[in-house]
DNA sequence: GTCTATACCGAGATAGAC
DNA sequence: GTCTATCTCGGTATAGAC
């Protein structure tokens, strides 16, 4: 049975290189020769397991994205009301740390993902938005909207900051949470000096 | 005097497709082909005007690094006081703003921004971790520093929220600089839950 | 000083032999 | 499943027309 294996086997190496090398070198600077190399097959080879560059993409980003639509599906079956929203937001946060090691070459390559997502992406951004609107509260303003969207920035923070400092996710949970919330706080308030 | 004004409209009308190219289709999957064409030359013709796909890349996003730049050296020249980093964020929030039209270019092709700017963004990238360690305060601790970071996360909220809205660049500026002080007020609150 | 014709190389992708 | 060969298209480069 060396077939089965040794196809499941190549297959996975060819995902682990992916990951490896998109996160190191970025999406575009990778060739699939480059990755092809690095399994030991060639590059035509590649498309017998997946069958395009962006194939590959998707089966690496792919988690993340399912976890983060899964979570704003969750939200919209709620009512809004502020323990609601506690809960929604630890939720988002949660994802976001659970998958920060993946988030930079998300961030970096926001362009392939686009392209590797197509319509399928379109679901996520529309719920996105839906999910800032809720979280812009009952009757909001344009600058509550607003607002809902600096909150949601905020969390954005656990994959850009350096997070290579004495944190413990618990702790960026908590700091995150409280800077969304703070700015959530604001809401109502009337705009100007 | 056909020549000087035709080379000097000629460079200008690339510059202008380019913008338009790249902050609709993206850095990658617009061609220089595609360009040369829309100005009505030749791809070789670019070649004069530019050097290369880069350089191009560089002329329409570089005056938005500039700024960032100009706005970030500033501040290495400030002590550190609430009033200080009120007029700190302040002038952030304004080259933000300005610029927002090529923000989402910007913030959807960091990674060819990266290659095109290769080392000179270094400068820039290791001015922005000291603006957020200063934002952090007066001895941080970790957590501020997070804060800090998700501070400065809330101010990219005008670009990324769709402004198509009934919100004027004073009322965007008011609020995000007003998102971001709430952020930096949780400073020293001890971490919990 | 401005532009075209043309060639080059490396990329992703496909067809078909083994 | 994996290979070789080949195709197309992208960015790049240069020689030379006007």
């Amino acid at each position: 049975m060396q077939h089965a294996t040794s196809s499941r086997d190549t297959k996975a190496e060819i995902h682990r290189a992916a990951v490896d090398l998109f996160s190191t070198q970025g999406y575009d600077k990778t060739s699939l020769r480059e990755i092809a190399e690095q399994v030991g097959i060639t590059k035509a080879s590649l498309y017998y397991h997946y069958s395009s560059k962006q194939q590959l993409l998707r089966a690496v980003v792919g988690t993340f994205l399912d976890d983060l639509f899964e979570v704003l599906r969750l939200t919209e079956t709620m009512e809004w009301s502020s323990e609601n929203e506690r809960e929604a937001l630890g939720a988002y946060v949660d994802v976001v740390i659970a998958h920060r090691a993946t988030g930079p070459t998300l961030l970096r390559d926001i362009a392939a993902v686009l392209a590797a997502f197509g319509d399928d992406l379109d679901e996520l951004i529309a719920r996105s938005r839906r999910f800032q609107l809720w979280l812009a509260g009952p009757d909001p303003t344009a600058a509550d909207r607003l607002r809902a969207a600096a909150a949601v920035e905020t969390i954005g923070a656990a994959m850009s900051a350096e997070l290579d400092l004495s944190v413990s996710e618990a702790e960026i949970r908590a700091v995150l949470l409280d800077a969304a919330t703070a700015v959530l706080a604001r809401r109502g308030t009337p705009v100007g000096e």
